[in-house]
RNA sequence: GGGCGUUUAGCUCAGUUGGCUAGAGCAUCAGCUCGACAAGCUGAGGGUCGUAGGUUCAAGUCCUACAACGCCCA
């Protein structure tokens, strides 16, 4: 090592140099492995909000690819993690015109669509480098020569491509239909963005006089008063006998003055409310079938901005009634009072009782969502479901954890038609042009979709617009893992990387995008858009809670990066997860990372410092105990994370290496060969040669996990101590091979004594009171067996230095001298000689516990033992190993107490 | 109402096909400038595994019922 290392890892210093290498380098592209004719692993980002910024959510997702990726690329694939923002047509429109409302208190209508649109593309070129930077600053090594955005020019040739293959295959349709429409946005929207949220409301029950028969009226219960003055029909069920005279009579709508049938229909539920409902079909899409089925007309009594309009009632005797014009321009909720109100002067009103129900509303603006009736874009589910429901049936996907496959089909069996035309400004262009001449419809054939036609096919008039809905955001999402290769143009890339290997996301969009992307991928490339799904967690606040704008909860990944470093939020969030669980997360959490880091950073300080060019001697001739067993430990951990990797299991990775690192390597090996970093000769040089070799394999297994502090450990302490062949960076491999023959089981069971022997011989120390500075003599370590004897000879020097003793004696079986303190520890005694000012009641006392437990555990296994059905019935090994530990408890207790009765 | 998940130490969580005295991190207590690391080292204490049944030689683990919390769907 040249310059010594700072004695804390600073991450700050140096983690914007690292990206910038790593991504002028040119690794982050998997092209040249490509060309070398390696096997490509590739993942689509879930794109974020073009104009968002990356919240924890983002940084825990992208983590679990970019430890994949990191991953498959040192394993020497053609990694291809490709980066990516979207639109996000409202969200986005949304804000903008927010901004202009501030700026010059300005509508986008009084701009005008083209002058807005321009706008929003201002908004986005200011805002796209934010959250790219953030993604750079977390570490992600996404291919940013191939960063899309889903209203590139290539990805919206996309979106017309496959709307107008959809109309050629029959699979899209326009049509009248009952749609969640928000009357703040003005636009429909899916049925899944319309969230349904539980509402406390009332359940109101009007009665409707039956014409002709003075005095009876049919009770009818409704939740949306304000909806009644659209009623048409009142509607039971056919085997309601309380209804039954009923069926084809008329009612005289109140207010209104119209005349409505009674019809019956099986979808009435007789148990709700009265079991008579109102149908208006223009205003609630159960309403909208029933009236399809019984041919009633569809009276819309509300504009698009939800308030009363009387323009469909004029022909009703109630027509000029006051108290209908006064509810003219009326907004809904006002309109739902006024009516109650006016029905209960009528003395129609027979009560109300207290009612929840789910209500939509509007996932961007939270506005409640009104079922109107509109003309929109639909795009058929039935046959791309079953085509998506069956791949998954044929195992082609297969989602970690386990359990969303059958999410996924439940949806995917029920999915109604998809609502894709959006009524605002942002975002692509439904590719349909109306002839105004002849009002034909023109939709561009596939092949010539991205021309946009100028005459009338039907026809030839040159008057020609276009249709004026956008397509909802999903709808060029659900392209994405092929739209960004290159499709619909047979390109090298979509050749190369497609289908997609991974996608990474989380459970709320399922139905809005994997699905959908599953969809696409079939009906449109005939291939399964990726292999693998695997569902993140919800990253939750301390107490559970959902991070929110609201709750003011979340924690600012960027923040916390400025804090710790971005390698130690990704090894805490990696670590604290547990495959597919929701993660509970506080701000003292990426302490544990940070921790972690500056543990890897000083021991590679320190083997760093010990370190002189190349060791002398190869790291396989090393001989010594501790030698063998980190070998065979780091053997087991390459293993380890190898495979809970391959598997997508990031927290067992993380934690094996944790553990390895941390309690195998720092606390044992690095104590342990401290001493012969001084002395010189064989001893010496094989040190060194296993130090750097573990060290090596450390930080190779680490990489994925915290990329910089590894890549700058491998340059600073690693390289210069490797071949000139050496890669110039971590980043792109190898990966540690897998090295059965370092497996040692003889040198871990050795070691586990030895380790134990010092743990007994520190815990008498403390548990006597020694003072920390003194190194007690006359340690005797009484081995149970000449293995165990042997064990503890080769390495009394260890035990003399981590134990802390002056000097002591070992053998099998040794007498315990008067006036001793004792532990057991695995293969024998120690008996450790009290002298001085030390403390024996105290000592006294906790071997006193110490009996205790043993006593409790060979009580367990004598009734074990002595159970016959046990012994006939358990496989023969369980029963003999209860056998030997019966023998070593024993053993162990009656030395205890043997040795306790002297100091007593 | 239906489906899924969760319930193990003060807190956050592991615990594979049932089989050593149920583990870790944080927190707690005691002691430490012992060759990198006090963001550290050493040692220790702490759990009737949600409740009640059942299967089994053996249950945190399998089965049944119930409870609480969370998410999704209607």
């Amino acid at each position: 090592m040249a310059e010594p290392l700072s004695p804390r890892y600073e991450p700050a210093t140096l983690e914007g140099r690292l990206y910038a290498a790593w991504e002028s380098s040119g690794h982050f592209s998997p092209d040249a492995r490509t060309q070398a004719g390696a096997q490509p692993f590739v993942i689509v980002i879930p794109p974020p909000n073009v104009t968002g910024h990356l919240h924890m959510g983002h940084g825990f997702q992208q983590t679990f690819q970019d430890v994949s990726i990191r991953f498959e690329r040192m394993r020497g694939k053609a990694a291809l993690w490709l980066p990516g923002t979207d639109h996000a047509g409202i969200a986005t429109q949304n804000v903008v015109e927010k901004e202009l409302k501030k700026q010059g208190g300005k509508r986008r209508q009084d701009l005008g669509r083209e002058a807005f649109v321009t706008e929003v593309w201002k908004w986005k070129e200011q805002y796209e480098k934010r959250i790219c930077t953030q993604m750079r600053a977390i570490g992600q090594s996404l291919d940013w020569s191939r960063y899309a955005f889903t209203m590139d020019e290539r990805l919206s040739r996309a979106v017309r491509v496959a709307f107008c293959t959809l109309w050629e295959r029959g699979l899209v349709y326009r049509g009248k239909r009952i749609v969640n429409w928000c009357p703040r946005c003005l636009t429909a929207l899916s049925d899944e963005e319309a969230e349904k949220q539980p509402s406390k409301g009332h359940l109101w029950r009007f009665k409707y006089p039956v014409k002709g028969m003075s005095g009876r009226t049919v009770t009818i219960a409704t939740t949306r008063p304000e909806t009644m003055l659209g009623d048409v029909a009142v509607a039971v069920n056919p085997k309601d006998e309380r209804y039954a005279d009923l069926v084809g009579k008329t009612l005289v709508l109140p207010i209104v003055g119209r005349e409505i049938p009674i019809v019956a229909d099986d979808a009435v539920e007789r148990e709700f409310g009265t079991g008579a409902v109102k149908v208006t079909p223009a205003h609630d899409p159960t309403d909208f079938e029933i009236g399809d089925r019984h041919k009633l007309e569809r009276t819309v009594i509300m504009t698009p901005e939800a308030k009363i309009t009387l323009e469909a009632l004029g022909g009703f005797a109630g027509a000029g009634s006051a108290a209908l014009q006064a509810l003219a321009g009326l907004d809904r909720f006002d309109a739902r009072k006024k009516i109650v109100e006016t029905m209960e002067a009528l003395g129609l009103l027979d009560g109300a009782d207290a009612h929840e129900n789910a209500v939509g509303r509007c996932y961007r603006c939270d506005t409640v969502v009104e079922p109107y009736l509109s003309d929109q874009w639909f795009v058929k589910m039935s046959v791309l479901a079953k085509k998506a429901a069956d791949a998954q049936r044929r195992s082609e996907i297969t989602f970690t954890p386990a359990r969303w496959e059958s999410f996924y089909l439940s949806w995917l069996d029920n999915a109604r038609d998809w609502c894709v035309s959006r009524q605002i400004w942002w975002g692509h262009r439904v590719p349909v042009w109306w002839c105004e001449a002849c009002n034909h419809m023109n939709v561009p054939k596939s092949a010539e979709a991205t021309t946009d036609p100028t005459r009338c096919e039907k026809c030839g008039s040159s008057k020609l617009r276009q249709d004026e809905d956008v397509f909802d955001t999903w709808f060029s999402s659900w392209l994405w893992p092929f739209s960004t290769l290159g499709w619909p143009d047979k390109t090298a890339d979509l050749e190369t990387y497609y289908p997609t290997d991974l996608l990474v996301t989380g459970r709320d969009i399922i139905f809005f995008w994997v699905a959908r992307m599953v969809m696409a991928g079939l009906e449109f490339t005939g291939k399964v858009p990726f292999r693998g799904v695997y569902i993140n967690g919800t990253v939750l606040d301390a107490q559970g809670r959902k991070m929110s704008k609201s709750l003011n909860n979340g924690i600012d990944p960027i923040e916390m990066i400025q804090e710790y470093g971005a390698d130690a939020v990704r090894y805490s969030l990696m670590i604290l997860t547990k495959e597919g669980q929701d993660l509970k997360l506080a701000k003292e959490k990426f302490v544990q990372g940070r921790n972690f880091c500056n543990k890897v950073w000083n021991a590679a300080r320190f083997i760093g410092m010990s370190l002189d060019g190349a060791p002398k001697a190869a790291a396989s001739s090393a001989k010594r105990l501790e030698d063998r067993w980190i070998r065979s430990r780091r053997a087991a951990t390459v293993d380890a994370v190898t495979k809970a990797l391959a598997e997508l299991r990031y927290g067992d990775a993380a934690e094996a290496l944790y553990r390895f690192t941390w309690n195998d390597f720092c606390d044992h090996y690095l104590e342990a060969v401290k001493g012969r970093l001084d002395s010189d000769g064989a001893d010496r040089e094989e040190a060194r040669a296993v130090l750097l070799e573990t060290l090596e394999a450390t930080i190779r297994l680490l990489h994925p996990f915290v990329p910089f502090l590894t890549e700058e450990l491998y340059a600073g302490v690693v390289r210069p101590s490797l071949s000139a062949a050496a890669q110039p960076m971590l980043l792109n491999g190898p990966w540690p091979s897998s090295e059965p023959a370092a497996r040692d089981e003889q040198a871990e069971r050795e070691t586990e004594i030895l380790r134990d022997a010092i743990r007994a011989t520190r815990n008498l120390r403390a548990v006597f009171n020694f003072p920390a500075s003194s190194k007690p003599g006359g340690a005797i370590y009484s081995a149970a067996n000449a293995a165990s004897e042997e064990v503890l000879r080769a390495n009394s020097d260890l035990l003399r230095e981590l134990g802390r003793v002056a000097d002591l004696k070992i053998g099998v079986e040794l007498p315990r001298p008067q006036r001793s303190g004792v532990d057991v520890f695995e293969g024998g005694a120690l008996y450790l000689p009290l002298e001085g000012q030390v403390d024996v009641a105290a000592g006294v006392e906790q071997l006193k516990k110490k009996a205790e437990k043993l006593e409790a555990g060979l009580r367990a296994v004598d009734a074990k033992l002595a159970n016959e059905k046990f012994v006939a019935n358990a496989d023969a090994e369980i029963v003999e190993a209860e056998r030997t530990r019966r023998a070593e408890l024993a053993k162990e207790l009656a030395l205890l107490n043997r040795n306790l009765e002297g100091l007593q």
